[in-house]
DNA sequence: AAGTGGTCTAGACCACGGC
DNA sequence: CCGTGGTCTAGACCACTTC
């Protein structure tokens, strides 16, 4: 019986997913010993590279790790470095309100720098939003957002003073977003920047300009954000 | 004969090694196709599972994509997004020679706050290394790293002006990098960094702090390089 | 010493792709 | 059809860690 076990799917699976089922019910935390590639082999009645194939596939997958010599153990749960997410996201994964103010929600055209990183025909016509975040009471980020207005027009007259701008592209617009690039420089502040950010003018503040693309590839949403240097920074994860 | 083909090295890493060779001496190019796992078998005078294994380790890399039915072919040039590359090697992958000139280059201690950053005792010694960094004849950055003394005194007297810190820690030290966690903020130049990046005092610039660590997750490097703001910016790609 | 993971053999059959 | 990669066997020895 080679590549099948008793229905379709290969043996090293199988035992793949009976180890992340009794990791995600709990019997099995963090640190804990896994069976070993023998245990495992005696017990699917599979050979050793079998076995050992399962348990190398979890390694890849950071969920398992192998010392040699002790045996296999349940990886920590994993951190996520470097995650697309909306500043209502990222509020909420710190158990903050997401707080923050609509400035501008309307439609532009012939902003052509702009248009070309939406890769959109010059003199489109585009959604444009500005707004100011907060933490507490103190301003945080002045972003703008642009978006393709033959899609989504309709956002100026969503509630996004409230509701998160990514929760309502993908539940209202039908967009799944997939990644984003985006390019960090300093720059400082320049009058109106300092005004919604209350700081004066020429003071230093990180630019992040992004461009996020949904999953079909199309880029969906150009962000420009200022945010206070010295005061809040950004933390990225790179691997070699 | 099992583990060892002729010297210490296993058989799946010397198929790999020969391939990758082969990529990089440029007699396989990308879209090429790779020997089979058959033919690997034969001429490396392995099992198929033996040469099954050393390309499932290319593709893993990225090296190589296996495409069921039809063989194994090699990976179009990957773009390398948030990658932990030296400086080195980020001038080399963009065709340009580095260039850096050694400030300092000793052994310093109680420097608390960057001791804590390395998770070393309080007053433990360091080697301190300040560099500053050219492209063409414009200074771009300015980066002082740290190392454990009790590891890395020989640092002082390497030949950090002409080769690759990365590379000699790889080399000569046997540490393998593996990821880093960068802290990015924007700033102003202080006195001192005004006059290595040839800007005047107060100009925004961008401050990266980042801790380089071990595969063993051993912290080995920190890192606080000043970057010329609206001149050179940082690429990001995130992933939702 | 006992157990663990890492490497390896010499084949086998399956599913799939291209001709 | 033939060649490809994917899965799998039933063991083996090595190097390593832990006791």
């Amino acid at each position: 019986m080679p590549t099948s076990g008793e229905n379709g799917i290969p043996a090293y699976q199988r035992i793949q997913n009976t180890i992340r089922e009794r990791i995600e019910d709990g019997q099995l935390k963090a640190g804990d010993a896994v069976a070993s590639k023998r245990e495992l082999a005696r017990v699917h009645r599979v050979s050793l590279m079998t076995a050992r194939h399962a348990l190398a596939g979890l390694e890849r997958e950071g969920v398992v790790e192998r010392r040699r010599g002790a045996g296999t153990f349940v990886a920590p749960p994993r951190i996520h470095f470097n995650k697309l997410m909306s500043y209502t996201e990222q509020m909420a994964s710190r158990g903050l309100a997401p707080c923050s103010k609509v400035i501008t929600s309307r439609i532009i055209e012939h902003e052509e720098e702009v248009s070309a990183r939406l890769t959109l025909p010059a003199g489109s016509k585009m959604v444009k939003l500005e707004r100011v975040r907060h933490t507490s009471d103190e301003p945080f980020a002045f972003e703008t957002c642009y978006l393709p207005a033959d899609k989504f027009a309709d956002l100026v007259r969503a509630p996004l003073g409230r509701s998160s701008l990514f929760a309502t592209l993908e539940r209202d617009f039908d967009v799944q977003l997939a990644y984003a690039d985006e390019e960090v420089d300093a720059t400082t502040a320049d009058g109106r920047v300092a005004q919604f950010l209350q700081m004066s003018r020429g003071a230093p503040v990180l630019r992040i300009r992004q461009v996020i693309y949904a999953s079909n590839a199309k880029p969906v949403i150009y962000v420009v954000g200022f945010y206070r240097g010295e005061r809040h920074s950004l933390f990225i994860r790179r691997f070699r």
